[in-house]
DNA sequence: GTCTATAGCCAGATAGAC
DNA sequence: GTCTATCTGGCTATAGAC
């Protein structure tokens, strides 16, 4: 019984190992580029073992994408913690959050339109499950954020969420790293800014 | 010789249809999906004769994206000859543009991170010089917009045309879209506005 | 200069030994 | 359960007939 557990952990630790390359791989290339070769070889293991694992390539990714969704909502619910919080703050947290793991190369790039991983995904239970946990509790501080008046009430609810969802995988940052003028920690916060000041001034 | 210059212009013609045909599938799909099967079969031409007007798929795409970054040209030189825009209106004339463009489905995806798309188009001269050009014009804009104060002037300059740039892909408009609740115009406006103005309420 | 047919390659998936 | 070796299919690119 022990030995039984003592297994399941170390094929725990594998699959953790194997999210997380597939987690990098994924925000390096993409899905259409990443092959299931370059994971198992990142891994350090036959490309047949992989296959033990997950069934397929599309279920790979899902599964590394349900990992970051569980990430999210791990940073969701400790910002949900603080007790001196308000909602906007929450909100800038979480996109700092995600600026933050894409800037240092742990960030997904979304699935192109038309990929194979996007009809995986709409059928895959938790994956739907813990979007819309996430969208519910960032929706939750949005609605509040425009009845206390710090973000504008006559936006749509949703172009707020998507536009904060949107900033995982704005290009942005990575453009203005490639510039080579900015350091990652200002390139965060210029992003932020932009992201809820917008471009226009402030009288 | 009229014969000859007959002939040229249904090449012409010809490869307009090609490079509108791309233009469509690499916005659908993107570069990696896209297969030059595909392409040769919207067109109605086989595969083979793709060839002898573009020597590789990289080519088909660089040689899209030019005529992208020639049409942005064009409407860039447009909105230039209008006598009373200001700065910021010509921006944002601009951006209207493209994200237009991207909601009915003729907007080319940015090439992913580690395409050999992004190896060929480093090295096409036509397609930097041009590159060039709308990041100039846009940027004198930009600057001038900054003077006048309708742009806050504490912002990095490539900022503001690296998130101009971005409205292009941005994946808000089709999250929008899909959400069926809003209509295109009102899209592009509602975005267009989280862009300059930004989320927080104005006071 | 357009077609059909095919070469050559590469990636996802699997068989079968251990 | 992990490995090596292989199958299979699809894609880019080209050869060769007309």
């Amino acid at each position: 019984m022990a030995r039984l557990a003592f297994r399941e952990r170390i094929l725990q630790v594998r699959e953790d190992a194997i999210l997380e390359a597939v987690n990098r791989l994924l925000a390096d290339k993409g899905f259409d580029l990443m092959t299931v070769d370059e994971v198992a070889s990142e891994v350090g293991i036959a490309k047949a073992s992989l296959y033990r694992h997950f069934p397929s390539k599309e279920a790979l990714a899902a599964a590394a994408l349900v990992r970051l969704l569980e990430r999210t909502l791990s940073v969701i619910e400790q910002q949900g913690a603080l007790a001196d919080a308000t909602p906007l703050s929450r909100l800038r947290a979480v996109v700092r959050w995600a600026l933050t793991e894409q800037l240092s190369g742990e960030m997904p790039a979304l699935p192109s339109q038309n990929s194979s991983l996007r009809a995986e995904l709409a059928a895959h239970p938790r994956y739907l499950d813990l979007l819309t946990q996430v969208g519910d509790r960032l929706g939750g501080w949005i609605t509040a954020a425009q009845r206390d008046g710090s973000i504008d009430p006559a936006l749509p609810p949703e172009l707020v969420l998507f536009t904060i969802f949107a900033r995982a995988c704005d290009p942005v940052p990575g453009f203005l790293k490639a510039g080579g003028r900015f350091g990652d920690e200002q390139i965060v916060e210029l992003v932020l800014g932009s992201c809820f000041d917008g471009l226009r001034a402030r009288s």
